[in-house]
DNA sequence: CCCGAATGAGACATCAGTGTCTCGCAAGGT
DNA sequence: ACCTTGCGAGACACTGATGTCTCATTCGGG
């Protein structure tokens, strides 16, 4: 009887990532429970957001810490990382897009701590020596947060098999478009 | 006295790519003028964006045929289509976030030549031998548009300097964050 | 089996944004 | 100098979404 909390956000994720302006009405429908008991549990549109950056936030800090990103060399840390983020590619696509988020006085800490721990791992691959060190570290951790973004809008609409999300991000990611005469 | 109406939509389209939700009164005022001339040059909210729809794409038209994308290697050909899209970023940044566009029965046919075209450089370059045959044309123009709008926002929220923009776009982009033995 | 807690459906007031209209005014052409 | 045209400001009604409330129902524990 009682209405599972994670499993509403899940559908409201689902749902808005496709549909950023669904309405309350259309949240929970999708999730299957009437628009009073959705209220009952997220006092309004602001509070489902919120709940969602939360969730969101937790999921990439899991998938971080799975990934062991200081584990082996920062090249296989980063397909671990990609590999354990792709469930929540959606979602984050959401909430990047989501700039209500970023405007308010007290933006969720939590980003600083994922931006953080990204922007580390590629700084540690440029002091292996694996990386470039001509691409900052800030600009390579947006271009996975958009990378990642835009391979989940792409599997969403088609344009871009489900199977091949992991491999397109991190080839891309890694190596680029240009062929290089070792392949 | 008479409006600008290019400069209107300008104006716009820079609010807009920062602040998707904003009202017909917040774009009004950007632009200096009343929410009711505002509605005499735009018969509502979607007859704007449908303009900056149509004013993005020409934009990107303008900007592929300025790059002479059949001129040279397809490497120089991408490398002045970046160029030449610099100034319209934000613009399609804010377009490709705005999925009503393609929700629709009818989406703007202007989209698909872009895209088509886009993806023949592309395979230009795979068949030349220059690009990797693993990554399908169509993902690398996926990607080439996300990274053009997680540009524009990078920049935009000061991440990324203005005058890097190109630079890290059509780096990653082409060599990838992988540092190789010849560089 | 019974009772309390939670839900679904619907009614309702409220509010923000929209679209339309009028009126006074300023600009620019003739 | 006149007069047409377009603009700004404001008033207004309307719509869609929101948030709150009530009430009947149903589920599930004791």
């Amino acid at each position: 009887m009682t209405v599972d909390r994670e499993q509403v956000l899940r559908t409201a994720a689902a749902l808005l990532s496709r549909k950023a302006t669904a309405t309350m009405d259309e949240v929970a429908r999708a999730a299957g429970i009437g628009r009073a008991t959705l209220h009952r549990h997220f006092a309004g549109r602001d509070a489902l957001v919120k709940a969602l950056e939360v969730l969101g936030i937790r999921e990439f800090e899991a998938a971080l810490d799975a990934a062991r990103l200081d584990e082996g060399s920062a090249e296989e840390g980063l397909r671990r990382l990609i590999a354990e983020i792709e469930p929540a590619a959606g979602l984050l696509a959401f909430l990047v897009t989501e700039n209500q988020l970023f405007e308010g006085a007290h933006v969720n800490e939590g980003w600083g701590r994922l931006d953080a721990r990204v922007s580390a791992h590629f700084r540690r691959g440029q002091q292996q020596g694996e990386f470039r060190i001509d691409l900052t570290p800030a600009w390579l951790t947006e271009a996975l947060y958009g990378l990642i973004g835009t391979g989940a809008w792409a599997v969403q609409d088609g344009r871009v098999a489900a199977k091949d999300f992991q491999y397109m991000i991190v080839e891309l990611l890694l190596g680029g478009a240009r062929r290089n005469v070792e392949q």
